[in-house]
DNA sequence: TGCCCTTCTTAACCTACTTCAAGGTACTGA
DNA sequence: TCAGTACCTTGAAGTAGGTTAAGAAGGGCA
């Protein structure tokens, strides 16, 4: 099913049951969670071919912690749970390409712990440098910061240390 | 194959390729990495009828970051790609079942990347005594102020904290 | 029983990061 | 062209959590 959002909208709100698996053509979402003190955290970033949704509300039908918005105008495939079963029976090989997806899915999430329990703001806003080049000039500042897990302002911080470092050598 | 291991073994070291992927039968391993400064972080634990690796290094044939010991004996089932990829062949059903593993783990992953980013040692400490209380008694408390990101010293503050608390209410 | 070794706790001091407040910059749209 | 609004930066002051050092409390083993 295809599926037109404008920047700003939400395709998934906290509360709410995930009901699509979503698949980017075009466009760019984030995914974050609100915490206690209504601060905002991205967990997820999502461009042209990749999928978002929030995995465990979509299998384990319960409902999600997460938010979903779009930050650029956007086109993406959306595939109920119902539609990928059906897919799968249809069509078994697709199983490996999903358990793929999964496990790379799993590589990368525990990349991001390792970040974040094994390192300090600077590495972590290195560690993103070097692993999303491409996606930099798509992603406002305080959406980096958030991700890396900072403020807005220590973020700042950071960026004029990281940039006058690599001046000096 | 099953193999035995003694407290304080390791199956893993930094640096080497990980070339079993092995599901526990008996006894308790860790897996940990060791950052600049030469301290540890665990960022699982396995018990019997988990599995333990680190599926980075297994699949993609690269040399691993991590370190897993053994700190219960224990007795595992250990098996190689070249044997789980002749399992998958002759038994295509597994793949439904490997498909669910990689999405349980990532799921789990969400879940510790959201706590790591979105709340404070304290509310870290109390998840991880909702989540895994039937694991608490096996476990040092070092090895849990580590998995929640905090260091043994801070750790103590925090259950001092937490049963001051809850016998106050 | 007593000793060693590891783990846990406490307290004083330190630092990475946050909070708050203010000002600067740069799109966007009428 | 200008105003409005979102975004970014800076600095001062505050705090969660780290570091260091020392003592207390187990637990295996001679």
């Amino acid at each position: 099913m295809l599926r037109r959002f404008k920047k700003g909208q939400y395709i998934l709100n906290e509360g709410e049951f995930c009901r699509y698996n979503n698949f980017v053509l075009q466009g760019a979402f984030r995914m974050f969670i609100v915490d206690e003190n209504f601060k905002e955290h991205n967990l997820q970033f999502a461009f042209n071919n990749w999928w978002i949704g929030d995995p465990k509300s979509f299998f384990n039908d319960v409902t999600t912690r997460l938010n979903i918005q779009c930050f650029e105008n956007a086109e993406v495939l959306s595939v109920t749970k119902a539609n990928q079963e059906k897919m799968l029976e249809s069509c078994p090989e697709l199983n490996s390409l999903f358990r793929e997806k999964f496990r790379n899915s799993m590589i990368r999430s525990y990349d991001r712990i390792l970040s974040l329990i094994g390192s300090n703001a600077q590495s972590r806003y290195k560690d993103f440098l070097e692993t999303y080049p491409q996606y930099l000039h798509r992603l406002p500042n305080q959406y980096i910061a958030s991700y890396i897990g900072v403020t807005p302002e220590f973020f700042s911080k950071l960026k004029k240390e990281y940039w006058q470092q690599s001046k000096a050598s």
